[in-house]
DNA sequence: AATGAGGACAACCGCGGTGTT
DNA sequence: TAACACCGCGGTTGTCCTCAT
């Protein structure tokens, strides 16, 4: 024989709790302690069988819960984690006092997954999504929206894309190449700068320079030569994102964009060989 | 103002490990 | 040792809210 049923399920409420619930179980739990969670709904008057009062009490009424969106630091905690333990919530949440592992796996769905995508960063794999084979040959060439729409239709390619992603690919068509107008009025540097003596990177190669070494910059609408510094990823993928952003990469504060800075740092090597392929 | 889509988050479901009888 | 329940976990669903049309 083995233990008694924790509840009979029949007649017991289910759905969102009621504020006198909450203060029903609230009292009991802080008046008696936990115990058996199997007895709490009875002494405690409540019809819910007590795995939903378990689950009401350590994911929002412990008074020791963090209530509020994650900080900065938090988030950078829980990417880190997830990179070393996976989708182990619990395990992560004990890193973070305060938060629960539903709390977590609620915005890692809900905030971080899109974030690392939107930088072109797997939330699985934390590694960077893959770039697509190059565009088929008998595409037709010429317009630049022609050429737009071969862009953005090819590097997303991969199946592991949901239509609402947002792959870091995409951000190639904001790329502003040597002899296009638009560089950012501002003042910003150009998707080209990879001047950046203040960021203490070896990197230095600014949009004059390629114009010049690609032969005097591009025709509208093509693809420049790519100078041999392109290849050098972590720093380009941060020009991509510079572009729409308008900052300089060693401006970012936010967690994910260090974050980002040592992923690529860590695949350098597999992206300038992916890229390699797709130029 | 109505309504539909999408986002955010609380809660539920089902499974595996562990404890109890 | 077998049978069963408890507990905790991760995945999924349901509901509410906001925003765009």
């Amino acid at each position: 024989m083995g233990r008694q049923p924790c509840c009979d399920k029949v007649g017991l409420k289910k759905g969102p709790w009621t504020a006198e619930e909450d203060q029903k179980l609230v009292s009991f739990l802080l008046n008696n302690g936990q115990c058996c969670w199997r007895a709490v709904p009875k002494l405690a008057g409540l019809l819910r069988c007590g795995k939903s009062c378990r689950l009401r009490w350590t994911n929002y009424l412990r008074p020791d819960l963090k209530r509020g969106m994650l900080s900065e630091e938090e988030e950078k905690t829980v990417i880190e984690l997830h990179a070393e333990l996976g989708n182990r919530w619990s395990n992560i949440a004990s890193h973070l006092p305060g938060r629960t592992d539903n709390e977590i796996k609620n915005h890692w769905n809900t905030h971080i997954k899109k974030k690392l995508r939107k930088m072109g960063i797997d939330p699985a794999t934390h590694k960077p999504l893959q770039p697509a084979p190059p565009p088929l040959p008998q595409d037709p060439a010429g317009s630049p929206e022609a050429e737009k729409i071969v862009v953005t239709a090819v590097t997303p390619g991969h199946e592991a894309f949901c239509t609402d992603d947002v792959p870091m690919a995409h951000l190639l068509d904001d790329i502003v190449f040597p002899g296009d107008v638009a560089a950012p009025s501002d003042g910003v540097t150009t998707a080209y700068s990879l001047d950046q003596s203040s960021s203490g990177s070896s990197s230095s190669y600014s949009a004059s320079a390629a114009a010049s070494s690609s032969g005097g910059g591009s025709v509208d609408g093509e693809w420049p030569d790519l100078p041999p510094m392109m290849m050098d990823w972590p720093e380009s993928m941060w020009q991509l994102e510079d572009v729409v952003t308008g900052r300089t990469p060693w401006e970012f504060e936010d967690p994910f964009l260090t974050y980002q800075t040592t992923a690529l740092f860590d695949h350098q090597e597999t992206w300038t060989n992916s890229m390699i392929e797709l130029f």
